[in-house]
DNA sequence: CTGTGACTTTTAGTCCGTG
DNA sequence: ACACGGACTAAAAGTCACA
């Protein structure tokens, strides 16, 4: 079972792979959630130990069910 | 699309579910998340906007992995 | 367009209790 | 064993200037 990685590196790939995908910039899904685009930038590279709210905010900004930015892609590594 | 529901309740919610699955109280959960018993009664009533090295703490503990705290269920309703 | 350090305000999270 | 409150401390939220 997946235990010891780092959740917050997790979360952040995923925001920004949900977010290039649907071609958009920080800025922009700062925008489409009410966060602060420097926010962003911090939440993407796992520096942000964000709370449901905001998970939630940017789940609902990139058009996506909030388990996906949970979801392990067992290509890479986080940690 | 689900948008509209309280993203802390349906947390909460599942948190229970899955701590009753295991057969623990809360203060054995708190105890094997690290986290205090009241926080586990906040969290569990949807009252708390939890954070992301918390929300693995909890995963952890229940044995399971995070995206199933997230996971909707049709016959609830969360708000 | 994004990363980062520094910063203030707000909330997460703890710890004491009660019924 | 759990809900709930009050008071407190640690950490997240939120913003900015600059690279």
């Amino acid at each position: 079972m997946m235990k010891n990685y780092n959740i917050k590196i997790l979360f952040g790939s995923n925001v920004r792979e949900f977010r290039h995908n649907k071609g958009i910039s920080q800025e922009k899904l700062a925008e489409l959630s009410g966060l602060h685009r420097t926010y962003i930038s911090d939440v993407e590279r796992g520096s942000r130990s964000i709370s449901l709210d905001n998970i939630k905010k940017i789940a609902n900004a990139l058009e996506i069910e909030v388990f996906k930015l949970f979801i392990f892609n067992e290509e890479d590594h986080y940690d």
